[in-house]
DNA sequence: GCAGAGAATGTTAGTTACTAACATTCGAGA
DNA sequence: TCTCGAATGTTAGTAACTAACATTCTCTGC
């Protein structure tokens, strides 16, 4: 491992560790970089700004083939939420309890909250673009948008309770709630 | 009128038109202020923020009301664009083209759009509660923000283009995109 | 018209996030 | 060991805000 990496995941630990106990707005990135034994140079070197230490995308863009792959004659809603129900399908999170802890910072700062939002802008257009394959362009944005959205939200849910919910699970749930056809048939 | 509220409206109208000149980032409290005929801190005390000059929701908590005197026995996302719905057709806006003025800047700029989606916040609250009725809090959290999350993409959109396109009737297409059913029956 | 009260604004002096330009050290391979 | 490039530091600066306090307006009652 180089020592970027070390370096950069010393910072990223330290960081978290400080909001998670004086929270984001009160941790400062001078106390960051001299817990990490570093300027506060070499923090913005790594992090380009002090949101982005903590803020990192689950969604991964490879869900817009799935999206992608749905049938075309579905409504535009229905082929989104198929679509990240096979994306979410695959996801793997081998430390679901660290993934957690991440997440429950981010529910507890309005701020970063919308941060989440902005981030997955990249994982909304390239689901849009899929979907404006077979519908009108600004119909494939409301509902990419709407989707994304949902598993937004859900995802902060997940993270501000303390229940035993596995998070794919609550993913789920909300897609059911946009498109209400979970049929699992045995044979066509 | 009092002189703060001349104060305010004359601070909004300057930074609208140097915001729309430069863009937002390039303008700078400092700018606004001068042209203003005021110092930075004067700004300060009639917006919290550089954002707050530019944002403003314009979805209104009552359509909270709408939403929960929508029937009970239908989805949580069917409840929530019903009553969107409504609430929308009572939009009454006077001036249409500085409003798009307006949510042009917002456009483009994710740093802005991202602030549109946290103004958002309570409004998605209201709606969420209103759901909560009849559906599981999750589940209500869920649907409100993917209606929001459309009606917001939607907003942006009409702002981001330039044709004769009504908001009204933009708002109404991304509601149908969620819940197909804008059935006008003559008679039961 | 005028005095006083309270609102509106200014000044000063900070803190924090972030950037640019340039200097320095560290670490691995020849 | 030398050397080159990567990693880091230093310095100096800009811009968004904040707090504390001083000053100037503006309206109201007399």
């Amino acid at each position: 491992m180089a020592k970027s990496d070390r370096t950069r995941a010393r910072l990223q630990q330290v960081a978290l560790d400080l909001i998670a106990e004086h929270g984001f707005e009160a941790t400062t990135v001078q106390q960051i970089s001299v817990a990490a034994g570093v300027s506060p140079m070499t923090f913005f070197r790594y992090f380009s700004t002090k949101e982005a230490v903590v803020l990192n995308d689950p969604f991964d863009p490879h869900i817009a083939a799935a999206v992608a792959a749905q049938p075309g004659h579905l409504t535009p809603l229905s082929r989104a939420c198929r679509g990240l129900r096979a994306g979410v399908a695959g996801l793997y999170l081998p430390e679901e309890q660290q993934v957690r802890q991440r997440v429950r910072i981010l529910a507890q700062s309005p701020h970063l909250a919308a941060g989440v939002w902005a981030n997955t802008a990249a994982t909304q257009e390239v689901v849009a673009a899929a979907l404006a394959q077979h519908a009108p362009e600004t119909d494939a944005r409301v509902a990419a948008a709407a989707v994304i959205a949902a598993l937004t939200v859900a995802l902060l849910d997940w993270g501000a309770r303390d229940d035993e919910d596995t998070l794919v699970a609550c993913l789920r749930r909300a897609l059911d709630v946009l498109d209400p056809a979970p049929v699992k048939r045995k044979r066509a």
